[in-house]
DNA sequence: AATGAATGAGTGTTCATTCAT
DNA sequence: TATGAATGAACACTCATTCAT
């Protein structure tokens, strides 16, 4: 990422920033909260290592003993969100044979993380920015756990022969914007209802 | 937005400084190009006023005899793309009475017009954290013409009589992550094939 | 040079930073001018942009207008002292013929001009550890002038002809820590003296 | 020296802080010779504490168990070094009563201690920035030594009577930037050859 | 309209030093 | 003595914006 300011960087090789005692655990820990707080109030480029370090009741300096730069401590929130948002795919998907069950079970679930979590789409989103890589790595992910899902009905005979990734990105799709649209905004449709008109979407389409 | 740097910010209402010579239109022109392409190749932070005015071959200074902000001019941008992909939906479904073949003509455009303006999503997306306000308009507004056209063809009893916002935001998502994923990161399904895996997807689910 | 300051450096080519205007290259001269008092005062890492700045009476983002970056800017002010010193010697031998004579007009002025420019040492000796490829082509550069001066000298019979390299090295050891002891600190042995003294152990050495 | 970071100074003079068991004396040892090879390196400014440690195998906090400040090692270090190139004087002129011979040896020496000590440099000339005092201590004690050496061949009728404190910085300076160039630096000239060098030249001068 | 020099608030990062354990 | 987490002052550098010409 260009267009960072100040001097030049050292060449001095990166070396772990892991904490080596418990306190230094927690001391992480709150750095990362405080983190998600403020890159979600207010984007990447508008939160300040000041503001993330105040709400975090710790000291400025004390930042670069946990996280390289503003930059790493973002990419770590990316991942740990996308990893999460994995999670919550995976759990609620579990156990459920039928795949249009399963997808609503899934979309219900993501939607009310989304309505939980509603720092979830400014930071993943804002990653487009800082860190493109991950942002379209995690993107590329869930597409593949949609698609596996779904094959795993096509072998099933349960869901059409000839569906593929373009359909598991039109549902991530629908998922993605479902959550923005009903779960971070809010609204008067309740996850479980979503869901339900998902699957029925996925079942039989739109037409009468 | 908060953040911004420079001497104090007017608070005078943003009137937009139109150009009364020939000579003056052509520049804006070349300045709105421009920043297109800056944005879109480095987003909105790490593009500067210079790169832009360098690129448009044009003094420094004159930027702001033709917009009043940086953030002014990605706000004109925001709203012509958002203008542009409105006007692309419209054509396509221009005349086409069936409910499910206007929005297949229109995914076809609308990917189409992705794989056209790669800067598009740049731009859009980035407006989440620019210009919340436009951000959430553009989205509200694209969601509100699809659920026009689908309440037509329910009122024709060609779809479901409940279809509704929540199905609106779901075409919507699958159209966009679409575009995403074939039009500007690209691949071997062409704009035509994913309109009719939509369209076959809206009418019958995906359901054996 | 490691260990600076700050985030990491954009990727934007070095752009030449030259005054276009005649305004621009006065700044550009102020600028030059309160670096080589500063650095001279308090040496390059105790001296700050805004220090010189302030004593150049520009404001602090001008300096980035006629200069890339503190150490660019130590770097001209080296260049440019050791072009002075060059040209001292340069202008001190013109037109004598005879060797011993010509290096004691060298060392004469040399030993006058550290009088007057105290700073030049902290700065050519700053190099060392700031630009240490250009302090030591200062060095390299000198001891040939010297070599050159010599061997003209030497074809001309008046010094022994196995005189070269080291001896260069040797009296230009001389005139610099000459210099520095009774010309920048300071004494009462005057330049004139000097030379002779220098002049009287090249012509003769110091054995009775 | 302004330009110091962190908490409060304190004002006490400077103590050493000797180890009192014998495992202390190590510690203290080694943080030494760690010390010279990293301000040889990178000298005083680009050297931290942490690198220190590091490459000495010792806890941050350690260090200043053994040292007050990163100022104050430097100055051990400036003192250990100086010592040393005078004992290394003292030893090679020990027992010559001829002057030249004797400056010969001492010539000789000093380029092979240059020679093995490439870091020599990088300290004492950085003394001129960290500690100037100790700095000016050196070359002036330096000096003194060398015209003593002259003084006792004056009074021995072996070197004219006018010898003084002018010809014995000429001498030092000799010495420093003979040892600069083919020491430090390397060459294809050795010590031997120099020492022979700087002699005939004391003894005759340069010319023909 | 055009030019480009001038302005200065803002912020990421470093690192010597302290201190609780 | 040893450890390593915590502290916070200091500073280089960026860039949107203004303004004299």
């Amino acid at each position: 990422m260009a267009g960072l300011r100040g001097p030049k960087a050292t060449d001095t090789p990166t070396v772990e920033r892991s904490p080596r005692t418990e306190r230094g655990r927690k001391t992480r820990r709150t750095l990362l909260d405080a983190a998600a707080v403020e890159f979600g109030e207010r984007g990447f480029h508008d939160s300040s290592i000041v503001g993330i370090t105040q709400r975090a009741g710790v000291a400025l300096g004390s930042f670069y003993t946990y996280f390289e730069s503003k930059e790493a401590l973002f990419r770590a929130l990316v991942a740990d969100m996308s990893a999460r948002v994995g999670d919550v795919g995976a759990a609620a998907a579990g156990g459920i044979d039928d795949v249009l069950e399963r997808e609503q079970a899934v979309t219900s679930a993501f939607i009310a993380f989304a309505t939980e979590h509603k720092e979830l789409y400014r930071i993943i989103d804002e990653a487009e920015f800082v860190d493109p890589a991950t942002w379209r790595a995690h993107y590329e992910n869930a597409a593949g756990r949609i698609a596996a899902r779904l094959r795993t009905g096509a072998g099933n005979n349960q869901v059409r022969s000839d569906v593929g990734e373009v359909e598991a990105w039109a549902l991530m799709g629908m998922n993605v914007f479902l959550g923005l649209r009903f779960g971070v905004w809010g609204g008067d449709v309740g996850p479980e209802e979503i869901g339900r008109r998902v699957a029925a979407l996925l079942r039989e389409g739109l037409a009468r």
